[in-house]
DNA sequence: CGGGATCCTCTATGATACTG
DNA sequence: CAGTATCATAGAGGATCCCG
């Protein structure tokens, strides 16, 4: 996540607008957000369950990411064992429905995409020997 | 227990639409999107200048995957030299419109995501030794 | 339970050179 | 001009162990 600050590297790739976009686009981000926009509020490990995949690592630090961008509300209870939850701030809640319409909009053009594919790959197969 | 608005393959990290986001989501295919969208049609070499800092290969191997899956059109006129113009299809086009509206909230709310960081630094600054 | 710290693997991307 | 082929590398992401 280095933002750079070099002349030669003014160019739409590396703007912080994309930083950003790449946070809420992320592998993990999306599905966290898209989880979160549902839930309301949720702990640690039911995240993980609901995600499904991500390693303790990438949850932490996905959830570090969105809570530094002001996205993600963490709220720890100083309690035996930790009781951590989670949630979406207004903000996040934005950012949350703004990528879902994107992700609906896939779901939704999947099968012409699969489509395609299948038409380019006929289109280019490689001639039979 | 599932989260009751996800659909069941939306949970998985690799379902056939995650691939798909992350092709109209990739570093170089959210550049792409927006600036064919704004062009209707352009020509290799222009797209690499308008991207700027992309590679040659990423550029042609972005192309492929978003012509692959139906976004963009590929158009080879039989000259020399030769005179390749891309443009969006029209499905190639809603996702465009998606994901520039996703682009558009991004930097709309960026002050207010850059305080927020600000804050979490200075909250979460190193105690002085 | 909710992470941190380490180490390691693999993929995306870049640099460079070549070609029809 | 519009790519392809090859090689190299940073960093994303995973596995594992540890701790309050």
């Amino acid at each position: 996540m280095q933002v750079s600050v070099l002349p030669a590297d003014v160019n739409l790739a590396n703007c912080p607008s994309r930083v950003l976009l790449d946070h809420v686009t992320s592998r993990w981000g999306v599905l966290l957000l898209a989880v979160l926009l549902d839930a309301e509020r949720m702990r640690f490990s039911a995240l993980r369950r609901a995600v499904g995949g991500i390693s303790e690592k990438m949850l932490a630090q996905t959830l570090q990411t969105l809570e530094r961008d002001g996205l993600v509300l963490r709220e720890a209870r100083p309690v035996i064992p930790p009781h951590v939850d989670y949630s979406l701030t207004p903000l996040g809640r934005e950012f949350a429905a703004q990528v879902w319409e994107l992700t609906r909009l896939v779901e939704r053009r999947l099968p012409r995409v699969v489509e395609a594919r299948e038409r380019y790959d006929t289109r280019n197969a490689e001639p039979s020997p």
